[in-house]
DNA sequence: ACCTACCCTG
DNA sequence: CAGGGTAGGT
């Protein structure tokens, strides 16, 4: 832990990692699709109808584990070919995304008239958005840098709403009349809030689709780009009149996908490493060797062909969510980070491990690698961090091997929230992390794998670092995780070596919640002493001897219902001891009258700090915690 | 100015 | 257990 960096440095610089939206640095491949002008000219509302209406409809693709994404197609395919799934379609997708009511001229819902109720959905919703359109902070999207600063300045202005919170909680009662419309605009904010992010979310998602379709319709059929290119009215062919043909290629979509994405990832990883390699001469070779470890290049000899279709789909769609949903989900959730980061790290079921390990074994680029090592900076750091967090070097950052599916789903949002939440705050909401069962791919990364000082262990040493402790073991292939991330951390410094202060403020949160933990064990600790050394003294007590702790003793009791209440862990004696002592103290204290002064407490510190323990060192490691 | 302990509140 | 105010130390 390293608490003597400068704090403006470590401010500026965590704070601009994580206010910043980072599409420029994930769409900086798309700048050249043909989508991008349409996309820009779409007005909010119609953004999302538009692209899902360019968007191959493929039913394989949704997948119960990518929910958000799913309801999105869904609600295109229910629209177009199924209305009698309308009713159940709108249960779901209500609480999705507002986006996929919304649709224009050419939907097909104009032409099968919506029940009133959806109707009714719509157009609140539409209203909001039109609103949202409205708002000073609203813009166009398709220019990076204003989804860059919308997205700043929601965070500021949820910020304000955090703050306004507060203020409401000091007991200022001026504030009363108008509180109910305060909660009513706060609320209506947070619904902006997130409508916009998820509109958000929802474009940069559907452009990486098309320009994954449009790859790989280039390569099947070229006249498509051709069609594609020509306009309106050849978008309308392919959705009305060549729907058919959409479909069927749609049958080999997921075939030519994987295909293509396994194709891209050998080339991705040579060009990196030559250009890197290339560009510095900075310990490459080390880096190389890494990166060659018997276990990667197990996987890179595997066929490419050996990625389960679904999962490739699967792990494709988690790409896209991983980056796109990281603001929509934390805005459905619509919670303030209030609970404490989990730092014990527990394992994964087995099951779930081993059903994704063979996805992250190495880094798998894709086409569209948004992190191109040869782009021209200004990147910030915090962009190259947080796009490395979520997609990786090589875009695949969101199907973290010790991640079990389940919490794969939520990567984005732990990806996102663990360094959002450390840097801005010390606590981690326990719901995105899967209330504390949550594998350790982001904690043990976090607080061993990014921390500087461990960055400069081997490969070898986290591994057998891991090996050692089994909180951090978390599966056969952590070893190949750390060493992905720590890989990933070094090109990283490549490009900023002041990811230092990053990672500092890192640290700094980290000791800042333990530090206010410890603070309230010892304060439980402390009030008891007290309050049981003056209990003694109003029953009458007159010898500090006859005051005794025992393990039957009420105090004892009380202490270790707070610290060990599943009783699971053997106090040591000397506790017991210390804790007599420490009642002596307080007792003698107050006997004295001592306690009127303000400070009297300070010299029983004191004492009692002089007969700390040294902590056991199995109890560092592993077994009780 | 910054950090921390202490204290209070919820 | 967390948040926040305050006081005191550096």
């Amino acid at each position: 832990m390293n608490l003597s960096l400068p704090d403006q440095t470590m401010h500026s610089s965590s704070e601009s990692c994580l206010e910043d939206d980072k599409p420029e640095v994930i769409l900086p491949c798309f700048r050249r699709n043909m989508y991008e002008e349409p996309l820009a000219a779409y007005s909010n509302g119609s953004i999302i109808s538009q692209l899902l209406r360019k968007t191959i409809h493929n039913k394989r693709a949704i997948d119960d584990n990518h929910f958000y994404l799913s309801n999105s197609v869904a609600a295109a395919d229910s629209g177009q070919e199924d209305q009698s799934s309308v009713s159940s379609k709108d249960s779901t997708v209500e609480a999705i995304s507002p986006s996929d009511h919304v649709s224009t001229g050419v939907s097909p819902e104009e032409d099968h008239p919506l029940p009133d109720h959806l109707q009714a959905k719509r157009a609140r919703v539409e209203n909001i958005i039109r609103v949202m359109a409205g708002s000073p902070n609203s813009r166009q999207h398709g220019d990076g840098e204003r989804c860059d600063t919308d997205a700043r300045e929601m965070r500021e202005a949820r910020e304000s709403c955090r703050e306004n919170k507060r203020k409401q909680r000091l007991p200022q009662h001026q504030e009363k009349p108008g509180s109910s419309c305060n909660d009513n605009c706060n609320t209506k904010e947070e619904e902006c809030h997130k409508l916009k992010e998820q509109l958000h979310s929802m474009q940069r998602l559907l452009r990486q689709l098309q320009e994954k379709f449009l790859q790989v319709y280039s390569q099947e059929d070229p006249e498509f780009v051709v069609r594609e290119a020509a306009g309106a009215d050849s978008e309308h062919d392919i959705i009305g009149k060549s729907t058919d043909a959409c479909y069927i290629k749609s049958q080999n979509l997921q075939e030519t996908l994987k295909q293509e994405l396994s194709k891209a990832v050998n080339d991705c990883i040579d060009k990196v490493f030559k250009k890197v390699s290339s560009s510095t001469d900075m310990d490459i070779s080390h880096q190389q060797r890494v990166c060659s470890t018997p276990e990667i290049q197990i996987s890179l000899g595997a066929d490419r062909k050996s990625l389960a279709p679904d999962h490739s789909q699967a792990e494709e769609i988690s790409k896209s969510r991983s980056s796109e949903l990281c603001e929509s989900s934390e805005a459905q959730t619509s919670q303030d980070q209030t609970e404490a980061l989990s730092l014990v790290v527990r394992k994964p079921p087995v099951t779930q491990v081993s059903s994704v390990t063979p996805t992250v074994k190495r880094p798998y680029p894709v086409h569209q690698t948004p992190f191109q090592f040869s782009y021209a900076p200004p990147l910030h750091e915090s962009h190259i961090l947080e796009h490395l967090l979520k997609y990786g070097p090589h875009s695949n950052f969101g199907t973290l091997p010790c991640m079990p599916p389940s919490m794969d789903r939520t990567s984005p949002d732990s990806v996102d929230l663990s360094w959002d939440a450390v840097a801005m705050r010390s606590k981690v909401a326990s719901s995105h992390f899967g209330h504390h069962h949550r594998p350790s791919s982001m904690g043990a990364v976090g607080v061993d794998g990014l921390c500087l000082p461990h960055v400069k262990m081997e490969s070898g040493e986290l591994q057998s670092l891991a090996e050692r402790n089994p909180y951090m073991s978390l599966n056969i292939s952590f070893g190949s995780t750390i060493q992905f991330i720590l890989h990933a951390v070094k090109l990283i410094c490549y490009f900023t070596p002041s990811i230092f202060f990053f990672i500092s403020q890192f640290n700094r949160c980290i000791t800042s919640q333990l530090i206010k933990w410890f603070s309230n064990f010892r304060e439980f600790y402390y009030i008891q002493m007290e309050k049981f050394a003056r209990q003694a003294i109003a029953e009458g007590v007159h010898d500090v001897k006859d005051i005794t702790v025992s393990r039957d003793s009420e105090l004892f009791r009380a202490l270790n219902m707070h610290y060990n209440k599943a009783n699971d862990f053997h106090v040591p004696d000397r506790f017991l001891e210390v804790a007599e002592i420490t009642l002596h103290e307080f007792y003698n204290a107050i006997s004295a009258t001592k306690d009127s002064d303000s400070s009297w407490k300070k010299a029983i510190y004191k004492v009692i700090c002089k007969l700390d323990s040294e902590i056991p060192e199995e109890f560092k490691t592993s077994s009780y915690l």
